[in-house]
DNA sequence: AGCGGAATAT
DNA sequence: AATATTCCGC
């Protein structure tokens, strides 16, 4: 059973973002509108591309609101009421889509935070993903924590499959998502009363191991981003690494450039609303 | 005052 | 169904 973790433990190494993998994951969030209204256009953020990124959504009626949002007059746009066309700047996130890549790292912050200390503010550091909000991830881990719920209530042997495959146990029209990630067994166990961190020692190792390749890292425009510094030790004694820590801070070149990878492009096209989706690129 | 979490809304 | 937003207790 120790192997198990150990096992699990080469897996989440083995699964630890690639450079080339994070950059996706970076130029997230951050919606032009953004963007714009922090005039930190200089950089880039290519998002104006036709789909895969933000939205405008419909906005709501009410004007309410106001107090909020100081939009520094600049656009003063009398907003909705009676133009009610477009928004300009009416700073509405687009839908954060979670997909597998992203999960993924919820699910590896969880697993080294252990539950106990897996808090939507915690996870949302660990994953350093820039345009996450602890909104974000408090939703999702609140459908998360359900799907495990379920999962634990069933025979152990079809849950936390994943890898690859689905519908193991049968439950093809599982959840989509969580069946795509590998579920640390631990979260299956049980929360650990007190003896939490299992977690060995992060092969810190490991990811040094990476050697600077082209590390590539944060690409969107550095200026506003939330990036973390580093998680030392969040509370408990945890051992809390800098392992996923890195990108947001680092002007390298800007990679927003020929990465075009047509995927679903138009695939939604058909559909009024779009959200933003991180990388489309899917991979495990 | 903010956070975490369930409830509720879209 | 997937996310977002609200509500409430700490």
């Amino acid at each position: 059973m120790k192997e198990d973790e150990s096992n699990w433990f080469s897996k989440w190494e083995e699964e630890l973002p690639k450079p080339e993998e994070l950059i996706p994951l970076s130029q997230t969030l951050i919606t032009p509108d953004l963007a714009i209204a922090f005039d930190i256009g200089s950089s880039q953020i290519p998002l104006n591309h036709h789909h895969q990124s933000l939205q405008h959504h419909q906005q709501p009626p009410a004007i309410s609101t106001p107090s909020s949002q100081p939009n520094s007059g600049e656009f003063d746009s009398s907003e909705l009421g009676g133009g009610g066309d477009e928004p300009a700047r009416t700073l509405k996130r687009p839908r954060l889509v979670w997909t597998p890549q992203l999960h993924k790292r919820f699910v590896d912050a969880v697993a080294h935070l252990g539950i106990k200390n897996a808090v939507p503010k915690t996870i949302m550091q660990l994953m350093s993903v820039d345009g996450l909000t602890r909104e974000n991830v408090a939703s999702h881990l609140q459908k998360y924590r359900l799907y495990l719920k379920r999962m634990q209530g069933l025979s152990s042997g079809g849950g936390g499959n994943g890898a690859g495959g689905f519908g193991s146990g049968g439950d093809p029209a599982t959840d989509h998502l969580f069946a795509s990630s590998p579920v640390p067994p631990h979260f299956l166990h049980q929360s650990h009363p007190n003896s939490d961190n299992f977690l060995p020692y992060m092969p810190v190792a490991a990811l040094q191991q990476q050697h600077h390749h082209q590390q590539m890292a944060a690409v969107a425009g550095h200026h506003l981003h939330r990036h973390v510094g580093h998680f030392g030790s969040v509370t408990n004694g945890q051992s809390n690494h800098q392992f996923l820590s890195r990108q947001s801070n680092q002007p390298l070149h800007r990679v927003g450039t020929p990465v075009h990878n047509s995927y679903m492009d138009d695939l939604e096209s058909a559909k009024e609303k779009k959200a933003l989706t991180l990388f489309p690129i899917g991979d495990d």
